[in-house]
DNA sequence: CAGTTTATGTCAGCCTTGTTGACATTCCAA
DNA sequence: TTGGAATGTCAACAAGGCTGACATAAACTG
């Protein structure tokens, strides 16, 4: 199968749209797209002291205000020490704010400060500027049908987590 | 418009898939579903020494056999000394071999050895496993969807590239 | 054709951000 | 009340970005 022509063609629908090489360009297409969708915020974070995994901690943050390291550690996907530099960092220069938990005082609750939702209205308008732009050009269908996709590609785990988050959103 | 509640609402037609909420959406599936995406090669290159530019540098060598390392170097979009390193241990490993030009022996051409093609195969296979069952359930409309919108969100410059790999396969 | 400029690739060193391991604090349940 | 589980912090290391300095080959220029 490493090398066939085509993966699906067992059947007689017509599945042309999953030969090896239609899966190929879907592939390289998702890693040069996801160039360009880091690379606005990107260019603004490298011009502070601050790198991308700056940017996805203050997304989140500003996402679900008050939620704890752990539960952003799960949403993240990385470990919680790696979390914590970044999180020491934003928290030092005021970005961000951490509070004991009441109910349980292990839990810290983090909040972004009033400068901190500056930064992220200044990095989301960039990101979602390139975002309006694609799906404007490539209209209501395409973007159902790319976040179909894209849904489809992430692990059960994950979708239920995107699926919370976009429900608790509107 | 940094918290307007939709961006564009002010046409008449209906754009109510391109409010804030929907771009944010959008922007958390790209995030999630890209970690789908590199999950399973990622996991046979942490069991080896090698790492995700390893399977960059493979994939697109496998694409183009025979490419410069100049040539590599603008589809990678990372600098010279950065895919060198990477390159440096693939040649030291067998499996990739450097070929000095020789209409213009400046250059170095890229090809991967027989080992070099068997780690590109299991990488493939377990990215295009993944990619292969996303496109099913989604269906063909919504694979096209998909592939527009990607498109629509690189650089013009990446736009190029990936129109002539893609052009240059099949 | 000699000297300079340009193209290409390599080496060294730094920064971000991922990792594991060790540990302090707090909570809860036996 | 005490031992284990949960939560968060600190330290040290590895991968892979980056810039700067440099060697060599090719191309250009007087």
């Amino acid at each position: 199968m490493a090398d066939g022509r085509t993966s699906g063609s067992i059947s007689g629908e017509n599945l042309l749209f999953l030969t090896d090489e239609q899966l190929r360009q879907g592939i390289e297409a998702m890693f040069f797209a996801y160039r360009g969708f880091t690379a606005d915020p990107d260019r603004i974070l490298t011009d502070m002291a601050y790198g991308r995994a700056h940017h996805r901690a203050i997304h989140f943050i500003n996402r679900a205000p008050g939620t704890t390291v752990n539960n952003l550690l799960n949403i993240l996907g990385v470990t919680k020490q790696s979390l914590n530099r970044v999180l020491r960092t934003l928290i030092a220069d005021g970005l961000v704010e951490s509070r004991v938990g009441q109910t349980d005082k292990r839990e810290r609750h983090l909040f972004l400060t009033e400068d901190g939702r500056t930064l992220e209205g200044r990095l989301s308008d960039a990101q979602r500027a390139r975002m309006r732009a694609a799906f404007r050009d490539a209209g209501p269908d395409a973007v159902a049908g790319f976040r179909t996709v894209l849904e489809a590609m992430m692990d059960t785990e994950m979708q239920r987590t995107y699926t919370r988050l976009k429900e608790s959103g509107a």
